[in-house]
This record gives structure tokens, C-alpha cells and sequence, in this order.
DNA sequence: AGGGTTAGTAACAAATTAGTAACAAAAGTC
DNA sequence: GACTTTTGTTACTAATTTGTTACTAACCCT
């Protein structure tokens, strides 16, 4: 589950780009030609197309093009040619928007957050948790490992939630229990224990040695992406 | 029938913009002011609105922000500021694309395009809806399996048209049971599962193990293409 | 290494939630 | 207004989840 594919030669840019649209929230891949683009979308899908338009081989436009002849898949051009020419080569080629580079970051996720609104409606942003081999979408209550979706009883997946939310932070016994279950009751002591266990032995893949849901001694649960 | 409002004080600019659009084949209508603006849209429906950012009395994103309280017309954008805040207001109060001055007639008519393009095109398609062996037809409220007419009740109907928009999505009874009954109604508990049930045993093949309505249990329903 | 503590496991019981069928009420039709 | 169809209600049954327990395994410290 990929929402944006960026195409993008130069290795700085994308390694930084990647990394600032990961952490507002989105899935994101990151390749440097059209050709490994290519590949990707016939593997995945995606929901945001981002593509350089001067690119080693095929140049933005022509790839541009040729996706649109299969897919409707919203594309972002990015450029550093200001010229009409070039602006217009985008929206002919079946652009959706348009950013000069320099990329200003906020003003690509406002124009990321705005095509994908109006190509989706949803608000998507935070309602799906990307987090390793698992996705979480909340609004629909879907849980995916490995792009598989996974069936999970209403406390293995709040379980899962309060986990995937907080990766690699440890999360104290007595917190999940008073989230999942409230303040008072008394039992609590084992109940935990065993929902971990049977969550696990849907999400590990050796339930024997877990790695995603790993016990912290005396203390409780860390989530780790994997 | 007008396809596109321009509110542009510069009584130049806008006589020249009105002129330039309606050769390109929009039926536009010019006003100077968001007063007049919002007096033309409580009479006339139309499909984009372009919007000058600064404007004698309510400027644009002020009134950009008012509009969008309870309407989702695309709107476009122009401005002389080309500053960073500028942008982000506009994407914020709502906007579906910005341009900046002076405009580019070309190009914006290229966005106008890619607006209407991207805002109605997709949309019209959706009064037939195919999902698996079973088809919608919206408009005349007909259903089919594997091309044989099916008669539905209304609720049933209604339950499925749901079901159907959403494939692959776990519905809550909740969210279904306030989109057929309303909100209010005290009853709700078992009502939905029994029209649930008549639905299955008119589209599943065994409704002892139903395929293309999947319950979700503790959550509510989920639709499968088959 | 061994005692004490904490976590994991499996089997079972209890509670919750969904499905069914029969019937009553309401709405639509002629 | 009587007949038919749809819709809502209820009591009952079935299925699934959740909580409890007793037991075993793993860990930590001296």
C-alpha cells in the first residue's frame, strides 16, 4: 500500500523529500527514472504521481504521457525551467498541478493534501497508519500485512492501534490495559497477556519468536516496523 | 446556465478575461466584488469560480471560506502576492488551484481545463456502478446479477447501493444504519441484521455462507466483488 | 544454580454479538 | 377498504469473542 510515487534523479532531493513527506504521513517511495517507475506501478498502485520533469531516459512529460493512457492517476509536475513552454507541456500531457523548483515543503503538502481531496475526497492523512509490513486504515477498520488484508477481533486490533501508533516506544502494561479496557477492573493481570498472544499469532511470523510485538521485562510491549 | 464566475475587481483585467474564456467556449459571467459574488450564486448554479485574492471589501479567501460552508464549487485562485503565505492561505480557505499574476492566458485556461476536467469528468460515471457480478443502474433504479434483473426493496436497495459504493470497506451498522433510517430511531439493534439477511438471501448464491456481504463482527458489514 | 517473579500457553466458561423465523404493523395498490 | 407487499419487532438460537484459570516457561537477581 503506496500513496505517493516519487520520480526524482537527483539522490539529495529524493532522499529528502521521501523523508519529510514519510513523516507527514504518507506512504511514499522514491525511485530516480521513469523506467523504475514504471516498474513499480505494474507491481503497485498509487493514489499521487510526483515526477520530476527532467529525468535521465524518458523525460517527465513522455512518461507522463504514457501513463496516461492506462491510468488516470493524479500527477504533480516538478521543474526547475520556468518558461511557458514547459507549463504548458505539463497540463497537455495530463498534469494536475504544477511546482516550480525550488520545492517549498509546505507548499507541496498543501498541493499534495489538495489533489488528493479533491481526487478522493477522503481525508485520508491521518486515518491510515503505515508502519513496517503493517497498515492500519482506521476509517474502513482494515488491517494489512504485507498488503494482506488480515481479520482481527475489536481488541486485537485496538491492541494493534495503540502499538503501530506508537512504534518502538515502550508502552507500559498498565497504560494498554486502562486505553483497551478503562481504569477500573480488577482482573487485568492475564487478560492482557492473552490477547497479546493471539495477536500475535496472527501478525508474527513465528509467533514462538516475535519481532514485531517484543516484551519488555517488568515493563510491557514495544512495537518495532518491521 | 453559467460555467464559470470571475470575481476580479480590475475592470480591464476582467473584461479581458470574460472575453478570452468565453471564446475558449465557457459561459462566463464577470462581477467586481464578492457582494455581487455571493447575490449570483444564491440564484445561479455554476461549475468554477475564479477568484481574485485582493478585493474591495471581503477579500478573496475571506469569501473563498464563506463559500465553502455549504458548497463544494472548485475554486480557482489569482493573486499578485507571491508569497508563501498567500499560497497556504489559499489552499486553506478551500482553493482547488492558485495562479499568479499577471496571468498567463494560456495556462490558465489549461488549469481551467484540468479543474473542470478532474471535478466533472469522473463524476458523471458514477450513476452506473459495477462491483463484481452485480451492477447499479442509479438513474433507473435497477439492480442486476450476472445481467438478470433483481427486485429489490427500497431498503434492501439502499443497503446495497452502500455496500456496493464502498467495496472492499468494512461499513459500522452504525454509519449504515444512520444512512438508510436517520439518526434518531431507537429500534435500530436487529432491524439492519434482518434487512442484511433478506439482502443476502436475494445476492448470494448460499446465503448460509454469504461471499459478497461479509459481516465484521463487533463492526458491522463489508461488501466483496465477486 | 535456585528462588522468586513475570510472561506465555491452552483449555474452558461467560459474555457479547449475529442470524433466524415467525409475526405484527405500516405502507402501497387496486 | 380489502389485499398485497414491505418494514419493523421480538424471542430464540448459533457463533464468536472475551475473560478466567491453572499450569508451564522464561527471566532476573543474589
Amino acid at each position: 500500500m503506496t500513496d505517493i510515487l516519487l520520480v526524482e534523479d537527483s539522490v539529495e532531493l529524493n532522499t529528502l523529500m521521501c523523508a519529510f513527506l514519510k513523516k507527514a504521513g504518507y506512504a511514499i517511495k522514491g525511485v530516480h527514472t521513469s523506467e523504475e517507475a514504471e516498474g513499480f506501478l505494474q507491481k503497485e498502485q498509487i493514489k499521487l504521481l510526483i515526477l520530476d520533469v527532467m529525468l535521465p531516459g524518458m523525460d517527465g512529460f513522455a512518461f507522463c504521457s504514457k501513463i496516461r493512457e492506462n491510468s488516470s492517476v493524479p500527477v504533480l509536475f516538478l521543474s526547475a525551467k520556468v518558461d511557458k513552454e514547459d507549463k504548458m507541456n505539463g497540463f497537455l500531457s495530463g498534469a494536475d498541478d504544477y511546482m516550480e523548483k525550488p520545492v517549498d515543503m509546505d507548499i507541496l503538502q498543501a498541493k499534495i493534501a489538495a489533489i488528493m481531496k479533491r481526487s478522493y475526497d477522503l481525508k485520508q492523512k491521518n486515518t491510515i497508519i503505515h508502519s513496517g509490513a503493517i497498515s492500519m486504515d482506521k476509517e474502513n477498520h482494515q488491517v494489512f500485512l504485507n498488503n494482506q488484508e488480515l481479520s482481527l477481533t475489536v481488541k486485537e486490533y485496538e491492541l494493534l492501534e495503540l502499538l503501530t501508533e506508537n512504534p518502538g516506544k515502550t508502552l507500559h502494561k498498565d497504560f494498554l490495559f486502562q486505553k483497551i479496557w478503562g481504569m477500573d477492573s480488577f482482573s487485568e493481570n492475564q487478560t492482557l497477556t492473552v490477547h497479546i498472544k493471539m495477536l500475535r499469532n496472527k501478525i508474527e511470523e513465528d509467533p514462538k519468536k516475535p519481532k514485531r510485538i517484543q516484551t519488555v521485562w517488568g515493563v510491557g510491549y514495544k512495537y518495532e516496523e518491521i
